[in-house]
DNA sequence: GGCTTTTCCTTAACATGTTAATTGTTGCTA
DNA sequence: TAGCAACAATTAACATGTTAAGGAAAAGCC
């Protein structure tokens, strides 16, 4: 038995695990009536929030590795939910858009997808909600606090 | 433009997102050495905390999907870190067990592993760390408060 | 200009997440 | 006891996480 460990009951990284599993859990089965996975929907909100976006700057406001989002572009592009196009003065880069259809998902679920998060919000209470947001901040090395 | 949905900036599950990656990452770092992942880590350390376990205790205490533990107890069961024994009287339950091996990969790194979890202990504070840990068991659903 | 370095993106390879179908065992029950 | 439901575990199929390597274009430097 080993003593230098904190029981995984108490673990950080566990209980950030279990706490992503039961706050995506509702949000994963809001979106599998729509085919889409919650990774292919967190890049279609962060395109309907600020628009057209170079794909660097995309993954990095998805939380997503670029060869993911690479992958998950592809995806998208085929469902015709997004569309692709290169930077003329800097043939390196690409931009990626919603399509209407991708924006029509975004409108037909974000309603409900905001009612999940408010029930979260309400089961904690505003003012524990807030705490844990900035908590989970200060975890976040990317986070400029 | 969407206004329903939060900010992604303070959208929870991103922020769950990015807080398991602040913290797993210095893990992933030390880990890499030996060759071993996160999640089979995690499974290792389950192990030395209980001991012997049957593999469906054994995913829902590592906080893993069964097929995903199938998998890994088959690799760890070929790096030689674990041992597989069926149970006689129900010849459908496995048994799994840390060998000596993966007993020596725990002893090897238990306590640089609590050292990177202390920092993040410090960083926040004790009483925010407490706080923290709090507030995601009850994100949690199969936490029983 | 020719060269290297850097940057953006893609591809590859392997491990895990996720859901569904399948196999082997046990238990129940008509 | 034959048949069926329930259970443990595996396998399959596809998507993503993660690291490393590769390719194409831009920027810097001599």
């Amino acid at each position: 038995m080993n003593r230098s460990l904190p029981s995984t009951a108490r673990s950080l990284p566990i209980a950030l695990i279990r706490a992503r599993e039961g706050v995506m859990a509702p949000i994963r089965e809001m979106l599998a009536e729509t085919g889409i996975t919650e990774q292919q929907w967190r890049v279609l909100r962060v395109l309907a929030e600020f628009g057209r976006t170079d794909a660097k700057t995309l993954a990095d406001r998805s939380s997503l590795l670029f060869p993911s989002l690479t992958r998950i572009a592809a995806t998208l592009r085929d469902k015709g939910l997004v569309s692709q196009t290169r930077d003329d003065t800097d043939r390196r880069r690409q931009f990626i858009q919603l399509t209407a259809k991708g924006q029509k998902i975004i409108d037909d679920h974000a309603p409900r997808a905001a009612q999940i998060v408010d029930g979260f919000k309400q089961a904690l209470g505003e003012h524990d909600y807030e705490t844990l947001l900035d908590l989970l901040n200060r975890l976040d090395p990317g986070a400029r606090s």
